[in-house]
DNA sequence: TTCATTATTTGACCTAAGTCAAATTTCTTG
DNA sequence: CAAGAAATTTGACTTAGGTCAAATAATGAA
């Protein structure tokens, strides 16, 4: 089975060299060191980030804890949706967890590029159904598994996460504490 | 602030009567009793139902428990979005929770009206971009949020809800048991 | 109206996960 | 390599919310 991403790849790879050059015309590609935040909280998210290589979250503070909200790797798109589509202040942050190599697209120069070539809307639309999807599954796990199933599912899939990303921030992910996904591992 | 919905409503006006009339010759209205519905699980979502007048629900079953992921008022978009997008099998079931007329379209109808009118591509993405960002506040206020606060929240915007929809009902929307909604109840 | 069905509340007890504090282990960097 | 800092684990205790069962309350059809 083809995962939607690949759709979307495959999508872009199709794309005519007219259209193809117009996106590439608006990207730009930018170095971030580990640590660095790539958007802060409060601040409109202009841009889009495609992780080329490297580690990055999104994540927010809530009494001064965090909580990550999406982990990206090579291929992500790295973006505070709401911030992003409505132009305002984000409540989020994007930081890199390593050294990171992004490509940057502006917000305004694809929402103009979307006017003139509707192969770049139907693209965004796949984006934003993507992400949509996400979040449905997210949302979905946190109502029918536990938290050890959930960290059961992230070993599974990514094993390659336990490796590179503290405990903290996997934690974070999770929706729980450090010390209940320390305990959830010392059980298995 | 004007929301998102209305910019979408905005937008919708200003079409051309071109695009305009293309939409509506893709739509029908039809009515459900309480109690139907309007796509079971296992079903693909070959239809959009917007809601002309009455309330529905967006459910899946957990261990023999419902799991309301959404509830549907006057000129809402009911639809199983991962298998709409997809079309793929739903693991959702949407009901009538009081009479309901509705505006059906269909899915391939509708993508084949999008490659001919953009602007009807443009509305697509505008509505995924709202149920997404739907998604993500629901996300946020289930990590940031006691069950206690999501429910009065609910009263606050609205109130109307509590007249209409049964506790079962509300209590699976807010991730709770009944009992535990009840308690709240008692409390406040 | 009245009886039955359905919805809601209350009680007693249980469990997953959180909190705070302290102990280890693992990295870094001089 | 050693010392300090950071990450992880462990312990003791708390809490939000769940479960199961029984009691009321509300609704609706005969």
């Amino acid at each position: 089975m083809t995962s939607y991403l690949d759709k979307i790849n495959n999508y872009i790879k199709s794309l005519d060299n007219d259209t193809l050059t117009v996106l590439q015309n608006i990207s730009t590609d930018k170095k971030f060191k580990k640590g660095d935040l790539l958007l802060r909280q409060n601040e409109i998210c202009g841009k889009s980030y495609l992780i080329i290589t490297g580690i990055a979250r999104k994540y927010y503070l809530n009494d001064g804890k965090e909580i990550t909200t999406e982990l990206y790797f090579e291929n992500d798109l790295a973006v505070s949706f709401d911030s992003y589509t409505l132009q305002q202040p984000s409540r989020e942050f994007i930081e890199a967890l390593t050294d990171v190599s992004v490509s940057i697209t502006h917000y305004q120069a694809f929402q103009d590029a979307k006017t003139k070539y509707p192969k770049l809307l139907a693209l965004d639309l796949m984006l934003a159904e993507y992400y949509g999807m996400g979040l449905e599954n997210r949302l979905f796990q946190f109502h029918t598994m536990t938290a050890t199933d959930r960290y059961l599912e992230i070993l599974n899939k990514s094993p390659h996460i336990i490796q590179t990303i503290s405990l903290t921030i996997i934690a974070s992910y999770l929706g729980i504490s450090l010390e209940t996904l320390s305990r959830i591992r010392a059980k298995i």
